[in-house]
DNA sequence: TTGATGTTGAGAATCGTTATCAAAAGATAC
DNA sequence: GTATCTTTTGATAACGATTCTCAACATCAA
């Protein structure tokens, strides 16, 4: 899912702040915008050095950065303190419904609920940023 | 805000547990169930410390995780990563909004909001087990 | 008193993340 | 080409909230 518009919007990001493309930046833009979603910094670790061995930690939590500064990327923070790294789609805001059992991540979105939190900002006062609703349960397939 | 009650409830899970009732544990529930709200644990360790000089980061925590076993207490896991505690309330559930300029928490319920929660759950397969909600903005105060 | 068991607090360990810094890589000027 | 400037990199140390370890201490029943 790593369009050639997402890898021109980094480039001019980069660009526009003074800062250069590099082979390893390429290798966790792909890892990151690829399928695989709500990655967790060590899992892209791992993957990067599959095809970039040496790469250090440092190099991904900078690019990572760099990734959601560039509004490419956006930033989990998780119950279990992990931050998830995840594909900002189109500023196209999600919520997840979480499986306690596998961990398997699934994004909704209901346009009542997000009309309702507005409500709640407004009756008390509160000028709206952002919000964050994770719900956990246990998937279909961890039911059985 | 500290009942009777809770001290009997706390009294009678440590019975029930084989584990006994301290000077220190007493300390932690008095501040944890009094009126100030989603302490974090340093702050609650500096407000037993005033009592009890001397008292354990260990302490505090092992106590902390006490209170949460025997239902009296919630651990907010927050976006900065550090933990808060609060008193729970007779399983009343709640969520929260957060002032990003000067960290207050108001607690608020939308029945609305849950059921469409519960909605989310059964259309995704999901078992529902939990959830969490935070709303981050900027409160009445901090706007002017 | 003695033994058994639970509690405490100092300090070490954990672990995800961030900071430091010297070496390497790139770009630019000459 | 070389010199110079800037940015990037990765090894390593540091950070900070939380948890673990363990010897000293408290409690209580026999
Ligand atoms: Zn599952
Ligand atoms: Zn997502
Ligand atoms: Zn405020
Ligand atoms: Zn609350």
């Amino acid at each position: 899912m790593l369009t050639e518009k997402d890898k021109q919007a980094f480039q001019d990001y980069l660009t526009q702040e003074g800062l250069k493309f590099s082979e390893q930046r390429m290798q966790i833009l792909e890892i990151v915008l690829q399928g695989v979603k709500h990655l967790t910094a060590n899992e892209i670790y791992k993957n990067v050095q599959k095809r970039h061995p040496g790469i250090g930690y440092a190099t991904i939590y900078r690019t990572l950065r760099l990734l959601c500064e560039a509004g490419l990327c956006v930033e989990l923070k998780c119950e279990d303190g992990i931050c998830r790294y995840e594909h900002a789609a189109d500023d196209v805001h999600h919520d997840h419904l979480i499986c306690t059992k596998c961990g398997r991540f699934v994004e909704v979105v209901d346009p009542q609920i997000e009309k309702l939190q507005d409500k709640l900002f407004k009756d008390n006062g509160f000028l709206p940023q952002r919000h964050r609703m994770e719900l956990y349960g246990i998937c279909r397939q961890c039911k059985k």
